[in-house]
DNA sequence: GACTCCAAACCTGTATGCAGCTTAAGGATT
DNA sequence: AATCCTTAAGCTGCATACAGGTTTGGAGTC
């Protein structure tokens, strides 16, 4: 095949792609919460470009609806509505058993020790919590199950759906920290007993169950009197 | 709700998302098949704008996989490798049955009539082939369908998806043209069934069905002897 | 004749300038 | 004092110019 010869260079990455994942986990991490607006000459000016890269990366990120743009007045980060929301959270309860059923990759030495670093670094978080350490090791875990799909489209949807979930579900859990640290450890110890067994299937389910969880909580704290 | 206040401006899209839509369509429909260099320069003077908007389109349906831009060469439509496929296909297999499931809007008339319209323009290919009518009838049959969706992530999931698949699909059905004919006709018949009854669900299990025979069809005529 | 090396052509990536749109503030009028 | 209108400031959308990278073809050499 003539294609994916990416010996010679790997990943080298544009600014615009560089800066596009900065832009997206910035706003996945809150530090742009709803509301914010995104100015590309500001953006432009902090990562000593111009304005051009920093259109590229908003654009490619604007089919996640995390964003809204219009000529004129401006990009700002939107909050996804209550619809939205649960969008997300009904496809996510779908795709997550799908991650142990199609095509997982097999599971490494190195996958079981990054999981049990996330797990020493949750407990941290129950006696002293810490809400962006709680993002971090979420952020990292999420990493580290996405890598395991085998199926492309798959692993695409997965990250897509985390992205959207991401900054809502954050929100949330600054409201109710010493639950969600607890529930975190649980998560990361079930998921911990299923990396040593090898068996990603086992870990869908366990995503399964928990985004459930989270999903739960949402609604109690954030969905309860709105409406459509 | 403060936002989704489009009542002034329903759908003004700006120019980059039009060029967007329209280079996005001429790949699924086998315009620029793979191989296919895409200089922007040229299309810059066919659309009648600058380099500016066509970069900005391009930029924003290369997460789709179906391009691939790199520094002083150009950006080339690819080809989805065999394994891309299969995980393409996988994953609308697993899709297919959410369209009724997850939070379908109801059947109008019109849905009715549209389907109606597709079928007897599907019959016509059945004597007469044309490749290009194969697709464009096939294009309108996946507006209709995807419109039926209510949930937001799994319609846009459905579509990214139809993209992905359609232009290796549309190679098949110019190598087996009255045999695809004759299954779209098929198809449409079931589907303008489950319409009239006003059954959403029954259109995602037909849709289901009908993706694993032109997953088979694919295997047979394309990834025979293709390895990994 | 075959091979090497260099230069020109061509493409994308980025910077900058301008036009159009939106908003908000301030002055004039009622 | 309230309201309307004008004007200026600020932002995005687009056009254009330049820089960096890649390929290709041909001249020169062995």
């Amino acid at each position: 095949m003539t294609l994916s010869q990416k010996s010679t260079a790997p990943d080298i990455k544009t600014t615009a792609e560089t800066i596009q994942t900065e832009i997206l986990q910035r706003i996945c991490f809150l530090d742009y919460p709803p509301g914010t607006q995104l100015k590309e000459a500001e953006l432009a000016a902090e990562f000593g470009v111009s304005r051009t890269p920093i259109r590229d990366a908003i654009g490619r990120i604007s089919h996640l609806g995390l964003v809204e743009t219009r000529n004129g007045v401006g990009t700002v980060v939107v909050a996804l509505s209550a619809a939205q929301i649960r969008h997300v959270y009904d496809m996510r309860l779908e795709l997550a058993p799908m991650i142990g059923t199609m095509s997982p990759r097999g599971i490494t030495e190195t996958d079981c020790e990054i999981g049990q670093t996330l797990l020493q670094d949750a407990k941290v978080l129950c006696s002293a919590f810490d809400s962006r350490k709680y993002i971090e090791i979420n952020h990292r875990l999420h990493v580290l199950i996405t890598s395991l799909i085998g199926n492309g489209t798959l692993r695409s949807f997965w990250w897509q759906t985390y992205c959207q979930a991401a900054s809502t579900w954050y929100l949330v859990s600054s409201q109710r920290d010493l639950e969600m640290a607890r529930a975190l450890v649980a998560e990361l110890g079930e998921i911990n007993t299923a990396l040593e067994l090898g068996d990603v299937t086992a870990i869908g389910f366990i995503q399964r169950t928990h985004i459930g969880y989270g999903y739960q909580r949402i609604k109690t704290h954030l969905l309860s009197r709105e409406g459509e």
